[in-house]
DNA sequence: GCAAAAGTGTTAGAACTACACCCATGC
DNA sequence: GCATGGGTGTAGTTCTAACACTTTTGC
């Protein structure tokens, strides 16, 4: 390989994150109006350069950090981006990261600062470069992942409702399921807990609160038990 | 974001693959004895750097190419390691790709140049840098691709036989598998073609060919039926 | 009292797992 | 004729998917 380490070429290494939230009404993702050009004014995903210092973990902390205020919330690498002209001012690899955060609780005056705004997965504008790609890589990813841990609960409050958990999913897996089998299903794997409360905003009769408990899934996983969370078509 | 492009680091973006091959003893990874500093002379998978003009696809396929001679073989990203000190040597970057490839098809004159030997995926020596990891990212990949696509006939001659399919699959997922079991999941799925002839070479009674169908098994998957290759459990 | 959302069980069919013996042939 | 690897079938169990009515309560 000859390879000495002269005469290789540096190149701009760009991370660019996928954030996904989540309310009643669907899955959402955070998106930036660009001001600086090129494609200023166009929709795009949050992004940055990483630094000689930092870790490409770090660098995509830091920069959802950045326009969330948000750190330590679930954050996994996704495909590292590296056609030759995806960024038509100079030559970019980027590595696309996304992450699921509560969507109560990021600081809004940042995103204000962005230009950004939340967007429904099922309708979202074009984007710049090959961030629409990216988003679909995510979507892809989180349903993958979703079907094997318990990601779920990273987009959703502390204490959640079955028909709240039930919307995330079918907007995770973009199908309908059946309340009886997805409460079946959920409960059966014995890692939630209820509470006494309900949650009365949304319906008369109201429903009843479930906690994720974190403990009991990790020693179930630390037992071996193999927990799916797969979807059950309707 | 304040996104100047200008002010940003360039940084060397290397590519590293995983070569996976298969006999009929199990599964295999090509790996090179390294002969520059740092770590000269210890095992370390194939790797080079990526060049400004081309794209991180096309780095790998070169990459691979020059060590076995191969082109158009299945080659898919794995991951992007990006540790700040990954590399004593300077700040790189490397995004990790993965190849299967038919282990008699490759060029034996370039692996000696290389100082490349198959190495048994159970017997791995101890490799540079973070490449350990990067093997393991592989095999759970692989894990899961082959539970979904049927990637294993890549590293299959275009004729095997069912007792040479179940080795390569109780390879991958690392576990033994009841054969009456796996023969009736494989062939359920009709994408395999039998042969009239036999592969006499390891047994007396000899052995039925098969051929994949690539064909039918495209139609398939145009038709929305989702084939699965999982393994099933002794 | 009625509208709106929450909650609950059963059943038929499919898929999974475990398991043991016969076959063909080269020596 | 026997050793070696190749090939085959069944039954019990578990999992999956389909499906409809009752409950609660704010208005």
């Amino acid at each position: 390989m000859q390879n000495h380490y002269l005469n290789n070429d540096r190149i701009l290494v760009a991370l660019d994150c996928i954030i996904f939230g989540f309310d009643r009404r669907g899955l959402k993702l955070l998106l930036i109006k660009r001001d600086f050009e090129p494609e200023k004014g166009k929709w795009s995903l949050m992004g940055g350069f990483l630094k000689r210092e930092e870790s490409l973990d770090e660098a995509a902390d830091r920069i959802l950090h950045q326009l969330t205020g948000l750190q330590n919330v679930y954050l996994e690498q996704l495909y590292g981006f590296g056609e030759v002209d995806r960024d038509p001012v100079e030559r970019t690899v980027s590595i696309a990261y996304y992450a699921l955060i509560n969507i109560r609780e990021h600081d809004r005056e940042l995103l204000e600062q962005y230009g950004a705004r939340w967007f429904s997965v099922e309708d979202l504008p074009d984007l710049i470069f090959d961030h629409n790609e990216m988003v679909q890589a995510a979507k892809s990813r989180l349903k993958y992942r979703a079907s094997h841990e318990p990601v779920g609960f990273e987009l959703l409050p502390e204490k959640f409702t079955m028909p709240e958990l039930q919307i995330l999913y079918e907007g995770i897996y973009e199908t309908e399921l059946d309340k009886r089998n997805f409460r079946r299903r959920i409960l059966s794997m014995d890692v939630l807990k209820k509470m006494d409360e309900k949650q009365k905003k949304y319906s008369k009769k109201g429903a009843y609160f479930y906690k994720f408990n974190k403990d009991k899934y990790q020693a179930k996983i630390n037992n071996g038990d193999s927990l799916v969370f797969k979807p059950i078509k309707l």
